[in-house]
DNA sequence: CGACCTATCCCCCGATTGGGGGAATGGCCG
DNA sequence: CGGCCATTCCCCCAATCGGGGGATAGGTCG
């Protein structure tokens, strides 16, 4: 099975690349082995933002024109392949973008824009990993040739795995993961949290709970603590980014106020 | 290639199952497909939730004594290969777990109570959606066989997209693709919602952008009225619901501080 | 048993937010 | 030109949050 010795040959040699160069060179040539034409695999950091340059990967081989178009754009927000990363749980070909998200004239502009760069077609592999950036992995295709729906799991795999080889090259895991691992809540801390997450103040929680707003006080400040932030606000940001709680449990009842 | 047809098989399939007992007689047949004996596709639902048993997805196929065994040990938080679940980008084979997590005694153990019930390694995807769940797919290899390196990719692939159609089945991101008329932000009140977001206060986003204390507060304002949400902590969260903001705005700059 | 954690309640006080009011500038569009 | 809107600034005041302090009761674990 040659394909899968090829991707074999990658994660062996991901896992051993020391630096950044080596193994853009090994993902050179992963993209080619599976009839792709450009990879971007990047952090997805606010490009503006200060230390981006410092904190975030970007390796990006697409064509000078696409490169030149996304640094020209700076709401990174907008685009569609970004958004759809951080809603899909499996990677996905850009031409089935809008069965995942839904293509505003915007989006649907930003992709036009990649496409008269000479793209027809991409595959992107999310790759996130909770409380660290939001990354993935793009394997672009030139105007006239088509996707080999066949390459498309060793893709995948290659993607996952490319970015794992960057983690431990940059040892993402061990500087910005590990000292802000997911703390653990009590339950009342947890009841506390979501009902702040909606939006409640401490005496309306309070009344929900049947207790005082001073222990709502309490455990809302302890999960603070936990999470080494100062406002509520962040507190609710961190707690669904690391899925301490979920869009469902501060959106579903938003519906039906108590 | 027929290692891809059986994949492609099952993601057309995963695609259009209606419920996930249709879901999981597709997923028996890619695990004995891949050489591997047994599957589970779980949800690492926070145990705190009220209804966590209702919305978590626990389909596991595992030996009645490991399950007995799991079900036992109340402490999910322990399981090592939950903890790597969180902690790597990149799907993982059982016995490399040392490479990924710290192995303390505790999870040595409840390793080694796996390998007990007559399991000799296994293969964990981990599926991480920010904001919605934190999930995985494991296939394990009862004792006396071995991994087939080759069907990792495969299993990988499936093992997303067999979350990807739970997702679909259970409409976890339906709500996310609800659009009620997302509400335009003005460039300026993008500035403030993103600062805002990051948990700083008017005042420091005034400083940061150069205008008036009562200028950010303004911005803030009209984009609640926007919203039609009454508190700073709900317009956050329905802007990085609705990906007017994104994780990367908000946590991205959160590492360094102006 | 004592140490430790959790959950509960109470006090205080300065900082911040929420929600009113009004007003000036400049750009865009019909 | 006259609306309409974005952006900017200002005042005020009640409600809420952030961050201290301390206290009691119950459970777990060594």
């Amino acid at each position: 099975m040659p394909l899968f010795d090829d991707v074999e040959q990658f994660v062996k040699g991901a896992n051993r690349a020391t630096d950044i160069n080596e193994l853009s060179g090994l993902l050179n040539g992963a993209v080619e082995t599976f009839g792709f034409d450009h990879v971007a695999l990047v952090h997805h950091v606010n490009l503006h933002a200060p230390d981006a340059a410092t904190q975030a990967l970007q390796y990006i081989t697409y064509p000078d024109a696409l490169r030149a178009e996304m640094k020209a754009r700076r709401q990174l927000g907008d685009d569609p392949v970004l958004i759809a990363v951080q809603r899909s749980a499996s990677a996905f070909l850009w031409s089935d973008l809008p069965q995942i998200i839904d293509m505003n004239p915007r989006r649907t502009e930003i992709l036009n824009a990649a496409m008269a760069c000479g793209i027809s077609d991409g595959f992107t592999v999310p790759v996130n990993v909770p409380g660290e950036f939001l990354g993935s992995c793009s394997f672009a295709l030139r105007a006239g040739r088509e996707v080999k729906r066949a390459m498309l799991p060793a893709a995948q795999y290659v993607g996952c795995f490319a970015f794992e080889a960057v983690r431990r090259i940059r040892q993402l895991g061990d500087t910005i993961r590990v000292k802000e691992a997911k703390p653990a809540l009590t339950t009342r801390q947890y009841d506390c949290l979501v009902l702040a997450a909606q939006g409640r103040s401490d005496w309306h929680i309070a009344q929900l709970l049947g207790i005082s707003r001073e222990t709502v006080h309490q455990h809302i400040e302890t999960a603070k603590r936990r999470y080494q932030v100062a406002s509520r606000t962040q507190l609710v940001v961190r707690a669904l980014f690391d899925s301490q709680i979920t869009f469902a449990d501060v959106l579903g009842p938003q519906l039906s106020p108590d």
